[in-house]
DNA sequence: GTCATTAGTTGACTTTATCAACTATTTTAC
DNA sequence: GTAAAATAGTTGATAAAGTCAACTAATGAC
């Protein structure tokens, strides 16, 4: 295993969480938090769908998502009614105005991606969305997930 | 603009956050917050400096780092004297326990990713180093700071 | 039927982060 | 020189974010 590998790797780590991260984490100029906002975009995704659903793709202590769902709730952001097929299970649905927000906070999160990009010329956009893609490939099916 | 460009950067950004930066944030794994741990990394790169330096670097709280830095002078990881140019400065160096700990999680980091690359085939390695590699050179005069 | 699992909730708590007001030092402008 | 503005860092109060364990309710395994 080449070591300069690794270290270029974790080069890349503190890059994206000194500075890419930085920008995710002012998404929420609303009222959302980073994690608010992840957890309404999986939503947006995958509705309808369950608690577990999002624990498994956010992996969030399962109390903090009960009563992150809980503010959903009580925004009118969410509805969570339980399966007929299992009662364990609430099925969660967005509402108006969760769809609402999370348009919001997508045309945020898009105005600023715009932004970044803009500063490029175009081959260098170009060049970089291929390197994302190509990572995205290649560590897709690496999942670190702690069950 | 092409808008699947910005589609691209975001869908890298939130597999980044969801997969990639969990494992960041476990790195922990000793007595080091993800903010201490980052914090001592650039102790360790760009000693002796300032709390000044270290804000521009990571954006944080600068009553947030001062408490941090005084913890870390409680559990002898620095040392911090003012600077006989400016005494507004204080200039923050490393000490044997300081160089222990950085040691300590910058293996624990170094495991982790070792683990990771050792899940790829070499040639799939060394692509994915390669394109994090570009996308540095593609963004690192792209600084988003807010002062 | 009862024992183990699983989905989700709740209470108590810790950690992490933010904000604004503050001290001390240095710089700028006159 | 000195008053005002700026800068480095500290502190108190507080809020936001996350964790942990104990709990209820429903289901599945035997």
């Amino acid at each position: 295993m080449p070591s300069p590998d690794i270290a270029e790797l974790r080069a890349f780590n503190r890059f994206y969480t000194n500075h890419l991260g930085w920008l995710d984490r002012t998404i929420l100029t609303g009222s959302l938090s980073l994690t608010e906002a992840r957890v309404l975009f999986e939503l947006h995704q995958h509705q309808p769908c369950t608690a577990r659903d999002l624990l498994r793709i956010l992996q969030l202590d399962k109390g903090y998502l009960s009563r992150t769902l809980d503010s959903f709730e009580r925004r009118r952001f969410i509805q969570r009614k339980s399966s007929t097929a299992d009662a364990r299970y609430l099925l969660i649905t967005l509402r108006p105005r969760g769809s609402t927000e999370f348009k919001k906070i997508n045309k945020a999160s898009e105005d600023q991606m715009r932004a970044l990009l803009e500063g490029l010329t175009p081959a260098a956009r170009k060049s970089l969305v291929r390197h994302t893609k190509a990572i995205i490939q290649l560590l897709q099916h690496h999942r670190y997930e702690q069950d």
